[in-house]
DNA sequence: GCCGTTTTCGGCCCGACTGTTTTCAGTCG
């Protein structure tokens, strides 16, 4: 049993828990640990087998106990006692809008209801509005609620999604008179892989006239909710937006509020009172009412005796402790990147020539490009032959000719075979200077031969990289199941680099996975894997991640100067 | 259920908005 499956038990015991009426804080006790194990940087199996559950902050004595009987036996029977009381089914109703535990156990004890599909029915017949606490209003909007979450696939979506719909609705916002600023906050300012809504906010002093100019966007299909200082909108392809209104004094903590994360907002509001305030959206207020205001986040931090912390790092992982201390790390930025270490060509599965995605960038402000097309087994995407491969090295020498202004290197994208070999020779792979092995095919077959496979390469003195290392898409195709933690202390031993690879669906490693191996002192390599010109600004969302896994340019190659790179690069046996 | 340079017991963030209500419960973030 992996992370994300011992997480959403405790999730789903969670909600069981609220329905049930159990007291909320052992309802967000649940929630917390599952957070937790789906974000701990080791295999939970891993963490069990050593005997250090309670390492996982959230997992005291109860839980503990819990995870070990569900590792041991596979089974859980406080869970299957949980499923005795409360159909599991109804857990799927919570998913509604506006329907939350208290409803969801009233929907069920009086109307027998236990599915989205029972409910729709019984909305349909009119059989909801005369519960106490409703109306003919709330029935109709359920129903709406119901229509919304069956058409939103998924209930979050790709941050390379969302990030262009903000940039969009952001130029629109700032356009209007009365905004003075607009950004976007929520897990999109965080840089989380996955959204759930679209969160902006923007400082006025007429928040009733901006908001009433949001709702009249026309891409806005529905408004969910319209008050003055918070409003939320379903756009026609169902994603959600929602904007918050402060005045340009409190703008300081409105950001930090509406950024969170929730964990972490709890523990800075936790500091606050320790400190004689209380702390919201609106800013610090003391017991006799005396309210400090800040215009600025970083004076949010500052009152609470803290630096600023970077957005990225608000995950309540250890982030104020190191704040407190002084001990925050320089992060990566996107203008470190200096290097691109993954892209192709239209000699295999690109769409542009060689020289064109030089241009490309050039033109993006990177000063060094590795070509690495795919090598030749991998016939789906036109892999090279040996004498494609060379032929390509002299077309690479002529095109650095008429190319001012950035390095040229040779390199290839080399698949990891099924059988663990690599599709060149070793001989092949010595002629080049930067080698980035990859797996794409056979990544469903057991853990100790794809973790073998990965071994292997790493253990290869040829090899640089590895690209994308866990094969994952994000919400489409899981991981290969890989004993990551060998991997990546083999990779930090080795020197081998291990790609960030910053296409939004894939972002492999993750940001969990990448903090481990920042932890374990291993090399990061931040790469668009682009196969069009256009692809090299996706960078950002590497550099996202990486911030994310509290990565500093040091430890990234494609930040060092290319005589820097390349000193790495002979030392460890490659062309040069 | 978890957790502790004040605590091993008694705490556990704070507010907006909606709908159904005459003061609030439920939901959401």
């Amino acid at each position: 049993m992996n992370n994300q499956q011992v997480a959403e038990i405790f999730d789903r015991m969670g909600d069981m828990l609220e329905i049930k009426g159990e007291s909320i804080y052992r309802v967000l006790a649940y929630r917390k640990a599952a957070e937790s194990i789906r974000s701990f940087g080791l295999a939970i199996q891993q963490v069990w087998e050593n005997g250090q559950l309670r390492q996982i902050p959230g997992v005291g004595e109860a839980i503990e106990s819990k995870i070990d009987e569900l590792l041991k036996t596979g089974k859980l029977g406080y869970y299957e006692k949980l499923k005795a009381e409360i159909p599991e089914s109804l857990v799927e109703v919570l998913r509604v809008g506006d329907v939350g535990p208290k409803k969801a156990l009233r929907f069920w004890r009086e109307l027998g209801i236990t599915s989205v599909e029972g409910l729709e029915a019984a909305a349909r017949a009119g059989r909801l509005r005369d519960l106490p606490g409703m109306g003919t209003r709330s029935e109709a909007k359920i129903l709406e609620n119901i229509e919304a979450l069956k058409k939103r696939q998924t209930d979050r979506i790709l941050l390379g999604i969302a990030w262009p719909v903000a940039r969009g609705l952001l130029e629109r916002l700032r356009e209007i008179t009365w905004v003075t600023a607009a950004e976007a906050v929520g897990s999109l300012r965080r840089w989380r892989e996955t959204v759930g809504d679209v969160d902006l906010l923007v400082a006025s002093h007429k928040p009733r006239d901006v908001m009433s100019a949001f709702v009249r966007f026309p891409e806005i299909a529905r408004v969910l909710g319209q008050g003055d200082t918070k409003g939320s909108v379903e756009l026609a392809n169902g994603l959600r937006v929602q904007l918050w209104v402060h005045p340009p004094e409190r703008l300081g903590t409105a950001l930090q509020y509406a950024t969170g994360s929730q964990a972490h907002n709890v523990r800075l509001r936790e500091l606050a009172q320790d400190q004689g305030f209380s702390l919201s959206e609106h800013g610090f207020k003391r017991a006799d009412g005396k309210e400090i205001l800040c215009s600025e986040e970083t004076k949010v931090y500052d009152t609470l005796g803290l630096p600023w912390i970077p957005p990225e790092l608000r995950e309540d992982r250890g982030e104020i402790q190191e704040a407190r201390a002084g001990r925050l790390p320089n992060l990566v930025r996107l203008e470190d990147l200096v290097g691109e270490l993954h892209a192709h060509t239209n000699w295999s599965d690109g769409r542009h020539t060689l020289e064109d995605m030089a241009r490309a960038a050039l033109a993006s402000g990177l000063r060094y490009l590795v070509i690495t097309d795919h090598s030749r087994s991998l016939g789906v995407a036109n892999g090279l032959s040996i004498e494609r491969l060379r032929e390509q090295s002299k077309v690479i020498d002529e095109v650095q000719r008429s190319v001012k202004g950035i390095r040229l290197l040779r390199g290839a994208e080399v698949e990891i075979l099924a059988d663990g070999r690599l599709d060149y020779p070793d001989e092949v792979l010595a002629e080049l200077d930067l080698v980035c092995a990859s797996l794409h095919t056979s990544l469903r077959q057991p853990r100790e031969k794809v973790t073998a496979r990965l071994l292997g390469a790493i253990e290869n003195p040829h090899v640089d990289m590895i690209g994308h290392p866990t094969g994952r898409l994000v919400g489409s195709r899981d991981a290969a199941d890989l004993d990551i933690d060998p991997i990546l202390q083999a990779a930090a031993e080795r020197g081998v680099a291990l790609e960030v690879n910053a296409s939004p669906d894939r972002l492999d490693l993750s940001d969990v996975h990448a903090r481990r191996a920042r932890d374990l002192g291993c090399l990061i390599a931040i790469n668009t894997d682009a196969h069009r010109p256009e692809h090299f600004d996706l960078r950002i969302y590497g550099v996202g991640v990486a911030r994310r896994a509290w990565l500093g340019p040091d430890q990234v190659v494609n930040t060092w100067p290319v005589d820097h790179l390349l000193a790495w690069l002979r030392g460890r046996g490659g062309g040069g």
